[in-house]
DNA sequence: CCGGATCCAATCCGATACTG
DNA sequence: CAGTATCGGATTGGATCCGG
């Protein structure tokens, strides 16, 4: 479901740029937090609050406008007695939870080689 | 040459833990864009602030320095009549650099899925 | 229940000047 | 050439209070 293929090849310039604006996006401290909570299905803002360990709800309410403003989710009012607000990955944000996950699976599967640099970096200084 | 294809299923809470980490290691302003300059190879402190456009020599040393501790890159003094370190890239560094460039490819493939989502939240708001 | 508004501390980061 | 040291503005983010 992915939009396309596209061509394999882009050129150093492109990679840096594009790299550095999805950076800028997904790159700060809850984002990716609260996207990964929203990929078992929609869900209200302090239920995410809940599930989101550490994070307040000053930063949640900005994470999720942001969210919303470059289209990875929805931001749905459900009218009854209370107030009801419902946020859901679009098709988007689904989207890029792929090349996310890539990254994740690589630093899991990769966190050992990191520690032992850091412990040879610490001995060696 | 990567290290494994390892196990595929992996579970949500350990996918937020690694994706945390290595964003906290990746996400910031210039370790990308110097990681994606010295892909080319080796390279001087120097001609490396030349190459990635507007960074500060601060900046580029604890860029550098927190790339080294993690085991991304070696620094490596060359002893002649003037002062000459080289930096270049780890097994370890070109691996990463897999996983940022299909997040790379796809911000690029879907900047302008993103860009329709702003201006329609823009004349909606 | 879902936020907005405000205050404040910590951190980031660029500019500048200096060293071996 | 390859950094280090210090200052200060800008940004980040938590705490708290307030409102619909």
């Amino acid at each position: 479901m992915k939009p396309e293929p596209v061509e394999p090849e882009l050129s150093p310039a492109e990679i840096c740029r594009s790299v550095g604006e999805v950076l800028d996006q997904i790159g700060d401290k809850w984002t990716v937090l609260v996207m990964r909570t929203l990929a078992a299905g929609p869900i209200r803002f302090n239920e995410l609050a809940r599930r989101v360990p550490g994070v307040s709800r000053k930063m949640l309410t900005a994470t999720l406008r942001r969210l919303e403003c470059d289209g990875f989710i929805t931001r749905t009012q459900i009218p009854t007695r209370q107030s009801w607000v419902e946020y859901a990955l679009t098709q988007l944000g689904r989207d890029l939870l792929g090349p996310i996950t890539v990254l994740a699976e690589w630093a899991f599967a990769n966190r050992g080689r990191v520690l032992e640099a850091r412990a040879r970096f610490s001995e060696r200084s």
